[in-house]
DNA sequence: AGAATCGCTTGCAAATTGCAAGTTAAATTG
DNA sequence: CAATTTAACTTGCAATTTGCAAGCGATTCT
């Protein structure tokens, strides 16, 4: 019968979260994801000024992983040899439900840099952000759709 | 002003995204989450027996730092001061949409051991199946909800 | 009292990660 | 068109993390 070995090493079990957890359960496979989804990056360099700070190697081993994954694709820029866009593919936007929702957890028991209230109300309009995430993706529209959301500066306050 | 670098090595940045990473982005966090989250399990024993293969080691670490998150509580079990009980905290459960959208992803896009069908169903109803696994953490019920999807034996047909 | 069980810890080898410094190919600049 | 810059990686190496097997201390069972 079919057995599928999969690229990543050796499947552990057939449990689907396993499986999952195999494909991207590290530091960084996921944030990638979430720069192509919602930032609009799509070159090495962009997802290496994210802000993280993940090293040049092993941003190439995780993009070479994900795309083995089929999670995401590679296609040299037509318009400069040198480039490389990365896309999503419609395995990769699928995830889309797993970054909002981590994101939704983490605004509510985590200390971020996102503002409470944009997170709540897309928690509200789950479905409908969901689509637009999708719509987009379809649309190739990279236009940012969420910010980076880095540590705040503090706003100079009065006192 | 309140620096929250983080018990897991330092903060990143201030994504919501990473942060989560930061706690559970690893081969193994989650999977205990959902032993404890869809299985019932609650002891030292029961995830290591829990079909992946993660070793001792690596799992008293990791309940330490799901622990020290504050996702997990630990308690000795007082008619047998051997055991350990594991559990859910609040901001445990709450991860319970991540791990359901995992499934749901896995269960789409890869070769997986659970049934289609009955995950496509726990997809239509998503709401009903949130709170029922919220019900079952309030009222501590530790029956499975879930079975491990093991490797499956395959059936014996006919030819 | 002795054996078993549970939840770990320890030691060590192997794999993975992170850092800094290349390298290659393509574009841009002067 | 030669020199420089840029983008996307590699490479080498040290540090960290992981995996495996064995061991250990505190109960509890027999």
């Amino acid at each position: 019968m079919i057995d599928v070995a999969n690229k990543r090493g050796l499947r552990r079990s057939g449990c689907p979260v396993s499986l999952s957890l195999e494909q991207f359960g590290d530091r960084w496979s996921l944030l990638v994801v979430r720069d192509l989804m919602v930032r609009g990056y799509r070159t090495f360099k962009d997802f290496q000024n994210s802000g993280e700070g993940i090293s040049t190697n092993i941003l190439a081993d995780r993009l070479r992983k994900l795309e083995l994954a089929g999670i995401i694709t590679a296609e040299v820029e037509h318009s400069d040899g040198r480039r490389v866009n990365y896309r999503l593919t419609e395995k990769g936007i699928d995830l889309a439900p797993v970054l909002l929702d981590l994101l939704i957890w983490a605004v509510h028991h985590e200390q971020t840099a996102a503002p409470c209230a944009l997170i709540e109300r897309m928690a509200r309009n789950r479905e409908q952000v969901l689509a637009e995430v999708r719509r987009r993706w379809r649309e190739r529209d990279s236009t940012p759709f969420l910010p980076p959301f880095e540590d705040k500066k503090r706003p100079a306050t009065k006192s």
